[in-house]
DNA sequence: CGCGGGTTTGATGATGCTCAAGCCCGGTGG
DNA sequence: CCACCGGGCTTGAGCATCATCAAACCCGCG
């Protein structure tokens, strides 16, 4: 149960296995069947999610509701709203699973307790942010400075696992252009 | 010199002022003229730079050589490639004065050796990193979900003191159009 | 079978880009 | 003091990209 996120944490950062198993007792364990929401825009981002088996996604609505996905999580991936979850405000995002999945959570409550035990947690996190950070860098500056076919090549090269398992408009929602255009760009690339 | 930064660090801590000490003295201050550069493409980022007075901005090139600012950093503010500076490895990006400008800056090394000391520190690097990330992300929402003359009325609105201080071709590089159409879309809202 | 979600295809239109020209204004040299 | 730069901003025409809407299609599933 605990395997995989164990090696993600051991990658992170070194820790007695007393201290993987304090982090372990810790997390909730879930199963969480397709197409359920784990957050809804306006309650409070209570946990972060580690994905142990399946597939997950967080999205927003803008004002004509339509959906923007933010994330993709499949294994051995973390999802939560930063922001709701570490300032306790309401979230504008919604997370749920596209796939049925099997998941780790790590609550507010848990993870003050392991910072405050275990400190070397504290650079951990701090490593998972500036991945994040440089990985958010990179997709905001193909958002802005290529075009929906180099931004198609590039997603399924960086992430080649995913359009075999999610629909594709909610590849288009996550590039920022609409499922008819996707459909017209793929088109264009078979035909050559 | 040091006032600005330890009210900074102190919103994001308790730390002693001997520690505070420590860390300004680990800081290199600099005065730097207009239009220089701090950092440029494939040179390693060996400094997080903190702005005591002026403007910089940091930006990357696209392929068709045009520039697409990725930030701008005034009074207060921190401005790095985190990527660069957390991995070790060439930077894509450009960090240059917009204004005379005075910095301090903290070296990898120096960074270093203030984790080990007042580890503390760790956590004040953490609680700027998801700042940094909430902003990030909204922008992202931002930029996909919104029209030209959105983006810019919420620019203004966000950042209400940075059209005063630099060059409107650097705000539509920022948002992601061209510099022409940024100019008719505020000809646009100025006729109503 | 027929239903329904997802994808494709086509016609039309809006958004924003490119290129080119003109304008405004502060700075510099004669 | 004036003329002339030159950078930045504006304006306009024509064009590429991508959205929207509607219809057809595909296919797994009840």
């Amino acid at each position: 149960m605990f395997d995989n996120i164990n090696q993600y944490t051991t990658r992170c950062g070194k820790f007695s296995d007393e201290e993987l198993a304090y982090f372990d007792g810790l997390l909730i364990s879930k199963s969480i069947p397709k197409k359920t929401f784990l957050l809804k825009e306006g309650e409070l981002c209570n946990y972060e999610i580690y994905v142990n088996k399946g597939c997950l996604r967080s999205y927003f609505l803008d004002k004509e509701a339509n959906e923007v996905t933010l994330q993709f999580a499949i294994e051995d991936w973390w999802i939560s709203d930063i922001a709701s979850f570490n300032e306790r405000k309401p979230s504008h995002l919604f997370i749920e699973t596209l796939e049925d999945s099997e998941v780790l959570l790590l609550s507010y409550e848990a993870k003050e307790k392991l910072l405050a035990r275990v400190p070397g947690f504290e650079r951990m996190f701090r490593l998972m942010l500036q991945r994040h950070l440089s990985k958010l860098q990179e997709r905001l500056f193909l958002t802005i400075a290529t075009t929906a076919t180099e931004k198609y090549l590039d997603f399924i090269e960086r992430y080649p696992t995913i359009p075999q398992r999610v629909a594709q408009h909610y590849i288009a929602s996550y590039l920022g252009f609409s499922p008819e255009f996707l459909s017209k760009v793929r088109t264009r690339l078979s035909k050559k």
